[in-house]
DNA sequence: CCCGGAAATGGGAACGTTCCCATTTTAACA
DNA sequence: TGTTAAAATGGGAACGTTCCCATTTCCGGG
């Protein structure tokens, strides 16, 4: 008799029903005798019995799981903000797993799918290629992180990517640089899109005139940072700074300067945006514009809780964390 | 009605039975017609139905769910392994979830014992503190990750620790280093071990002296890397090399060294394990052990698919990939 | 000592699926 | 056209839990 045991066993065991059972194994004990509840436990015990989260979830349509989508695993700003996650989850009984679509759509459906099956509580994502529609189809709370456009059937935790990229840039323009070159990602679509736009609106704000050849567009990782900033450096009037929209891409265009002979930040400024871990391990460290990347967790998880509450009805909420200068060695005067 | 529509309710609306809609959902098709086959499939369309993985698992005690536990997801050198495992489980119909322990004992023993009670098909794991007989008492399918000792009853992939801190040892001995430090992460107990004794046997092979001054034992982190250089340089005689544990610790003993105003490689030599993306973004870059990290997520995952398959008996397996030196700028010859 | 209400316990039914086994339909062949 | 084996389909039980509602037990006060 291999089989595992079940509460009918237990109850048996302990002389009692299986709703007994049941109700000391949820800790619903309001109304069971303690001594009740030592002979079950030691009938549990001695069983070695194990609690059937799958047969509970069937009947009470609630897993206690979380879902985090997001885009690269490899990002370190993630795993960041999943502590907070985390922190805030476990507290009330949740676990939360990693989905890592790897950029990639169809993994980023097939994980969607399988919350959906698995019956996950809620869904934490950074989206990838997935709309507000598909999200919503999918029947399932969901919280958003990223500052994204578009998803106006959600609740939004990030942080604010576009007065990030005007600090940076005020960062800049007041050390005197103004021809800055930018780094977009290829990928991240929508805050990409709202760096561009925070570009734009400075330039303009200050008087300068808008150099399309300042503007490159690149896959989302060190080798695009490194590719970018080679094509930014073989322009006629190569720009005197350079702001990436993410630190791993500012890396790699450290690297490209670094090889090109270049000493940074005399002869050229670069700037990050995220303040990862690797940002103060280049040379020289990476100035760079800091997201309070748990406290991003901490309120989606938040958000979250809420929903799982009684607030089903309540109107989509959107939170915006302010990001900080992260002052470093990358930046300087113009030479 | 609120309700979401079930195989029933499929069932009823193509004018079948529960039973045959169940043998077009699981794709067991063999002996349905197709015109069948198409009445369930619009029915399906129609309803918005959606499978009840939940209920399916119950029945059939399978969830297609594997969980990889990590103990530190900040790591880069996890993600990679993960693809590893994630592309080779994928195809099989498995989806892949990720558990972070962040060197905590308690959550990975949660993450274990959540694993068990949703049933999970299998776990992966990278273990932290949990010992043999604790996973064995778990009754899951478990392959474990990384090259540990005291695990008789697990099949293991990992890479050759021993032979890559003999190999960084080499490379450093090669170039003229007589005085070499190693810095040891706290956490990760029987691998550093391990590294401990191939320093240990390395040195008394090449007939030089042991001096424990020259062994720093520090939390597996950036700072740790920090101190254990700091305390290294305050030493009356410090070393003209150092290979660390990894390559975080690495990148800190690096830092520190820059911060103390040395030249690496010129003043010293700085040498790190597992080859993280960061590892080429420092500079000088780090010189460091690769790992074939992909192919050991890979290996994981097949010997997984053994055990889930028809194995149960075989006996517990054991695969160590080799490394390879990865020379960059980070060594040279002692000054 | 009995009564009544609260506390404790128990017995199904239900959750949505898959599996076993039985039954019906199909089609091939004589 | 009848026979038969194979193919297709259907009905109920089972998976292990929780919930609803009924029943029993307990205990203090009259």
């Amino acid at each position: 008799m291999k089989r595992r045991p079940t509460i009918i066993d237990v109850a048996k065991k302990a002389g009692v029903s299986k709703t007994t059972v049941s109700r000391v194994i949820t800790g619903d004990g309001a109304n069971v005798r303690e001594e009740t509840i030592q002979r079950v436990q030691t009938a549990i015990d001695e069983l070695g019995y194990t609690h059937n989260a799958v047969a509970s979830s069937l009947r009470t349509d609630r897993t206690n799981l979380i879902m985090l989508s997001i885009p690269d695993i490899t990002n370190p700003f993630w795993p960041a903000v999943a502590r907070g996650v985390q922190d805030r989850m476990e507290r009330e009984g949740y676990a939360v797993v990693f989905a890592n679509s790897d950029w990639d759509a169809q993994r980023e459906k097939m994980f969607l799918e399988m919350a959906r099956r698995n019956r996950f509580d809620a869904i934490l994502i950074n989206p990838v290629r997935v709309n507000n529609d598909e999200l919503k189809a999918a029947h399932i709370h969901t919280v958003l992180i990223g500052s994204h456009e578009g998803f106006p059937d959600f609740d939004i935790v990030g942080s604010n990517s576009y007065g990030a990229t005007q600090l940076a840039l005020a960062h800049l323009y007041d050390l005197g640089h103004r021809r800055i070159g930018l780094i977009r990602g290829e990928r991240q679509s929508r805050p990409g899109h709202s760096r561009l736009q925070s570009y734009e609106d400075f330039l303009r704000e200050k008087g300068l005139v808008l150099d399309s050849s300042l503007i490159v567009r690149v896959p989302f990782d060190e080798m695009g940072g490194r590719q970018a900033m080679e094509q930014l450096l073989s322009l006629a009037e190569p720009p005197t700074a350079v702001l990436a929209a993410n630190d791993i891409l500012a890396i790699g265009a450290l690297q490209a300067a670094h090889q090109a002979g270049l000493t940074v930040p005399d002869q050229l400024s670069i700037m990050g945006i995220d303040d990862i871990f690797a940002a103060s391990a280049t040379t020289p460290p990476l100035t760079t514009i800091a997201k309070p990347q748990y406290e991003i967790g901490r309120q989606a998880a938040e958000f979250l809780l809420d929903r799982l509450g009684e607030q089903a009805t309540a109107v989509p909420r959107r939170h915006l964390f302010n990001c900080t200068l992260q002052q470093r060695g990358s930046t300087g005067p113009p030479p």
